[in-house]
DNA sequence: CTTGTCTGCCCC
DNA sequence: ATTCTGC
DNA sequence: GCAGAATGGGCAGACAAG
């Protein structure tokens, strides 16, 4: 028989998972999956599920950052880390001589979660804030050490969706805003540590210095001779220097990402500033908007084509017809609609949070001004997790009347209520098919786990349509071997009026494809993608 | 060498 | 990215 | 309203397979 390996450690598995990680290059594939094996060989009871979720990044417990970062502010609140090492170094302050009452530790755990959360989004990094709690700090001595600095990327601020401009109206009511253009490129967070010294990062923090030096030299000469550090918010766009015009998302996608000389870059980009945390070595975050702009306004210069500020109006008070007229003249220029924040009153910079602070307005928010699309589910995916033992996605198709056949626009895994889930799989699951229908066209990447007989039609909204190269409408019409997708695709409705014929024709598909401000204008379409 | 498949603390 | 749901 | 967990299109790179 043979011998069972020795028990796991936490040492163990967490050295294997580094091992696992930082395995690169020739064969590298064959080494992780030999380790994982070991892991799982050796995993007794339930630990094989988890170290399959962790491999996959996905632990589902329930605990994520914010709930680690509130634990952490009560663990520190409720002992303190004394001097030696071992248990025997933590005072417990619920008991002992100076023991506290639950009444009196209960603000100061409150006290305490803020702290360290405020720390968190300003200095992201759990080795330089357990350290700075393991000092004995907290309150404002634990702001002192992980505070916003350049060349640590802050959580950027984020923004709440709206529902429309009403909605718009109601939080803003009563105090000065301003909207902002929305571009539709990459977030850049910029960081001047000295004038030879820039990095930028991306949404979540990823350094993406490497693929935008073109971006760095342009900022260094686009600052103001009396900076020597500052970090700026913004937006890079694919850019069409020649024609002056904002390109689609998708170009900016296709630009290298490694190794990147300015010499050899296919797809320029401009960078569109909208916001400025820190000017030598001072933190603005707890600045009013208003004042970050012009801060940001006086240290940078724009560059034609290369640097510019994102387009902007003030507020004084809602006014329901302008907004929309601002918000029409974004989606004119190339953009995805409008980023509403507060001037002056609530107007820090919120690191990470959704906050009232900032809305977005999209069109395709907005009942009317999307596109909304009928089309027919013809596959489905099983669902995992909590949608498991039922549908958790459906693959959705559109009538092409000359070739009478099926094309899919895209999947769907949004947009469902849990009761849509459960009906949906009911429904269906008595219309299978044992394979695709013959007018189904299908690329064999999208294989559904179930074919679906047409027989339903459902009403989706999109922000956007893209060149696809796996889903099948319109198929060679704007790009030759490709397709048409949508952007962000939802399930709205069941359309019980309307059969599968009678869904969404491939002719309507590039009309909307060839509206978009983005797209529009350029007579060689087929060149861009 | 080409082609196919999968991953990414990916971007959106 | 969008969306829904439990708390 | 927050936190968490479902799910989308599509790209460059990395690696495997042929």
């Amino acid at each position: 028989m043979l011998m069972m390996p020795p028990k796991l450690t936490i040492a163990k598995v967490f050295s294997e998972m580094k091992a696992i990680a930082h395995s690169a290059g020739k064969e590298s594939q064959k080494a992780k999956k030999e380790k994982i094996q070991k892991l799982l060989v050796a995993s007794r009871g339930e630990e094989a599920k988890f170290i399959v979720r962790m491999l996959q990044a996905k632990l589902r417990i329930g605990i994520q950052i914010p709930t680690l970062l509130q634990a952490l502010a009560y663990a520190f609140t409720l002992t303190k880390p004394g001097k030696s090492c071992g248990p025997a170094a933590v005072t417990d302050r619920r008991h002992g001589q100076a023991k506290l009452s639950a009444a009196e530790l209960e603000p100061q755990m409150i006290g305490m979660e803020a702290a360290v959360k405020q720390a968190f989004s300003e200095m992201p990094n759990f080795d330089k804030l357990v350290a700075a709690l393991m000092e004995g700090r907290d309150g404002s001595s634990l702001l002192q050490v992980c505070s916003i600095s350049v060349g640590v990327p802050v959580k950027p601020m984020l923004a709440k969706p709206s529902k429309g401009i009403a909605e718009v109206g109601e939080r803003l009511s009563g105090k000065r805003f301003t909207g902002e253009w929305k571009y539709d490129g990459e977030r850049a967070q910029i960081h001047v540590l000295s004038k030879d010294v820039i990095q930028i990062y991306s949404r979540n923090s990823e350094n993406m210095t490497e693929k935008y030096p073109d971006v760095i030299e342009v900022v260094k000469q686009s600052l103001a001779e009396d900076v020597q550090s500052c970090i700026i918010d913004s937006e890079l766009v694919a850019f069409d220097q020649v024609n002056r015009k904002i390109l689609p998302f998708q170009v900016l996608t296709t630009r290298g990402r490694k190794n990147i000389t300015v010499e050899d870059i296919k797809v320029n980009v401009c960078l569109f500033a909208f916001d400025c945390m820190l000017v030598n070595g001072q933190p603005l975050v707890k600045e009013p908007l208003e004042l970050r702009r012009e801060k940001l306004w006086s240290i940078l210069s724009p560059a034609e084509g290369k640097v510019t500020f994102a387009v902007y109006r003030n507020f004084n008070e809602i006014n329901e017809e302008e907004i929309q007229a601002f918000l029409d003249e974004s989606i004119a220029g190339s953009c995805e609609g409008l980023m509403l924040k507060t001037l002056t009153e609530n107007a820090t910079y919120e690191p990470s949070k959704r906050s009232l602070n900032w809305l977005k307005l999209k069109k395709d928010y907005l009942e009317g001004m999307a596109d909304s699309i009928d089309v027919v589910p013809i596959g489905a995916y099983y669902g995992k997790g909590k949608r498991s033992g039922a549908y958790g996605a459906y693959l959705l198709a559109i009538y092409d009347q000359e070739n009478e056949e099926f094309q899919t626009v895209c999947k769907a895994g949004t947009g469902f209520s849990d009761e849509d889930l459960t009906t949906h799989y009911s429904f269906f699951k008595n219309h299978q098919r044992p394979c695709a229908e013959t007018n189904y066209n299908v690329n064999d990447k999208l294989k559904p786990d179930v074919w679906l007989e047409p027989c339903q039609v459902w009403e989706i909204r999109a922000a956007d349509l893209s060149i696809s190269p796996v889903h099948t409408s319109a198929f060679g019409v704007k790009a030759d071997g490709k397709g048409i997708g949508l952007r962000f695709p939802r399930f709205l409705r069941i359309r019980d009026d309307k059969t599968p014929e009678e869904s969404t024709g491939s002719e309507q598909i590039v009309e909307m494809f060839e509206a978009q401000a983005s797209v529009s204008g350029t007579a060689a379409v087929d060149d861009d993608f």
